[in-house]
DNA sequence: GACCAGGCACATC
DNA sequence: GATGTGCATGGT
């Protein structure tokens, strides 16, 4: 078996799994929300940092402004870290209010490099969350890159060990059309496939890609 | 109890 | 520029 493409392994994550649904989100707030509050984070633990804030009808920029840093803590307390994602959170909404006044529309017209760039510069808000923003809140032409992808492409030799970010995003950028349901679910299979075969410490066996080449052999379980 | 989770900023070398 | 550390809850 040689070098399989990019639509190859694709196609492979999308026979075993089949779509994924992404972004388990209601509306662009909710997923720009879920999107801070989910770094390193499992998702069921946002879901219910998420459900405290629609319990309480916080959940639009307006209300979630109103609120303090501390009150914000208070609501978003499951998903962990919860005082630096209620300050990042923080600073996203007085972002929107100050630049954009309060408008989610605003962003959307944003082209998908501005849109990016601006959120980049927000605190807390790094290279992921900001793509994820971008392809999952306002369907912007932006492949999400996370540590499952990193690791996958980069043990299957894909990817040169210890590429940034921005390396890892090129090589889709570059090998894919720019497909925004494409990128959409081709994410959402990369981190479940990640989820159940290529966590950290290696455990292929049953893995869809299991048979591709190898960067490392003590990769392979 | 150990390990892991859909990162990021900051300190230090 | 690379590498290490703090941040925290909750599931397996």
């Amino acid at each position: 078996m040689g070098r399989p493409s990019l639509v190859d392994i694709y196609n492979r994550l999308y026979d075993r799994y089949g779509p994924q649904h992404w972004w388990p989100g209601e509306t662009p707030f909710e997923i720009i929300v879920g999107a801070i509050l989910t770094q390193n984070t499992a998702w069921s633990n946002v879901e219910k940092a998420i459900g405290n804030l629609n319990k309480a009808d916080r959940l639009t920029p307006e209300k979630l402004h109103r609120l303090s840093v501390e009150q914000l803590a208070g609501y978003i307390r499951p998903a962990g870290y919860f005082n630096i994602k209620a300050d990042r959170l923080k600073h996203f909404l007085d972002w929107l209010f100050e630049k954009h006044g309060g408008s989610l529309e605003h962003l959307k017209a944003l082209s998908p490099l501005t849109l990016r760039e601006q959120l980049l510069a927000i605190k807390g808000i790094g290279p992921e969350t900001a793509d994820s923003i971008c392809l999952y809140a306002f369907s912007k032409p932006i492949f999400v890159v996370d540590a499952y992808t990193a690791r996958i492409f980069g043990r299957h030799g894909m990817v040169e060990p210890g590429s940034g970010y921005e390396q890892v995003q090129d090589l889709f950028h570059g090998g894919l059309d720019k497909d925004i349901a494409l990128y959409n679910e081709y994410h959402a299979l990369i981190v479940r496939a990640g989820k159940e075969h290529c966590k950290p410490k290696p455990r292929c066996s049953g893995c869809p890609l299991e048979d591709l080449p190898h960067q490392i052999e003590a990769d392979v379980c």
